[in-house]
RNA sequence: GCCCAGAUAGCUCAGUCGGUAGAGCAGGAGACUGAAAAUCUCCGUGUCGGUGGUUCGAUUCCGCCUCUGGGCA
């Protein structure tokens, strides 16, 4: 293997506009999109998550959506393990592999060396240290971590419960610490001929697109997704029921909110979202990012990226 | 027109018996290796309406002005 693969990826907020100008380059450049995209991943989850339509795809072929039911499990593991799969596959056929998405981890476990171990979660475990640190409070959960991965306690924090016990599993799994896998922590990938393209806006314009999405969001009938979902048993404990939209619309469902403040919330947690997003891209220098609104039309933008393109 | 109340952070408001100020929400910064739209950490951003006076010193006390809300005509 002397050529390495090429891969594009478009990365950005919510709401800034990735599926439009992912599709008006992939037919420029003969591309194939692969979505990274935690919540897209789930079947009957569409309004809520901005899933592409079939008319806006245009005949473009998107990889990586509805992959689940909305009660099933998918990880980053997963994530990786498929869509590496797919941009093999669209080199192998001439194509231009495009990831396009706002999943900070999933589009890391592309773009650099993440080795996930074999650990699956463990429900069972994952509930007892749960219950412990109930009882007993983070800190001992903390303490039990710094006992066999003092490398991984140091490095997570005492309430960030979730990452604790997931370094507790990985060594009640294996006997070795999370720390023993993550040798490689945050080393680029080289397996692929990579470009890293951002889209940014000010951040005030992002905010009111945000709210204008969300209005249309119900305007579409995000609250009727949301009752069918129940409906078929979907309850609020699922992961996919977690998403943004989804667990706001529940309570409002559920008569724990009233609609406004159902819509403010919904509105906010956006954009705290695409907040944390922006955060987590911009610490990755290898991405060219692009102000969207200093282009007057979508074709400037798609030149602008092509003109990147290695 | 008169009377009363208010004007302090983006919003709602607290406070300073005179020594340039603080809560909630909104917001900002950051972390992230099999839940990641999840989970977690840190941070107060200010011509205290304007203007004169008293004072060593005024956001605070006094006068006038402007604006807002309420009441009376």
């Amino acid at each position: 293997m002397e050529n390495k693969d090429d891969l594009l990826v478009i990365i950005g907020p919510t709401a800034i506009g990735k599926t439009t100008i992912s599709i008006n380059i992939a037919k420029k450049l003969n591309g194939e999109i692969i979505s990274a995209d935690s919540m897209q991943i789930y079947k009957y989850m569409d309004i809520g998550t901005a899933k592409v339509t079939l008319e806006e795809m245009d005949h473009v072929p998107h990889y990586m959506l509805d992959m689940v039911y909305p009660d099933e499990e998918f990880t980053v593991a997963d994530f990786k393990n498929k869509a590496e799969k797919h941009i093999e596959k669209i080199n192998k056929s001439d194509k231009l592999p495009i990831l396009v998405g706002g999943t900070g981890l999933y589009l890391n476990s592309i773009v650099y060396e993440l080795n996930f171990t074999k650990v699956e979660a463990n429900e069972e475990f994952r509930k007892k240290y749960d219950y412990l640190a109930d009882m007993y409070g983070n800190q001992y959960i903390h303490d039990e971590l710094s006992k066999v991965d003092a490398v991984s306690a140091n490095r997570i924090n005492i309430n960030d419960r979730q990452r604790i016990i997931r370094a507790l599993e990985i060594y009640h799994e294996t006997g070795k610490p999370m720390s023993y896998y993550n040798k490689n922590f945050r080393k680029e990938t080289d397996k692929y001929n990579l470009t890293m393209i951002g889209l940014t806006m000010d951040r005030a314009k992002l905010y009111s697109r945000i709210n204008r999405r969300v209005d249309l969001m119900l305007e579409e009938g995000l609250i009727d997704e949301v009752r069918k979902l129940m409906d078929m048993g979907y309850g609020k404990d699922l992961v996919s029921m977690q998403g943004i939209g989804y667990k706001e619309i529940i309570s409002y469902l559920e008569g724990e909110t009233k609609l406004d403040e159902t819509i403010e919330m919904l509105k906010r947690n956006t954009r705290r979202y695409a907040k944390r997003q922006l955060t987590w891209f911009r610490r990755d220098n290898r991405i060219k990012w692009i102000d969207i609104n200093k282009y007057d039309s979508i074709e400037k933008i798609s030149e602008t990226i092509i003109s990147y393109i290695k």
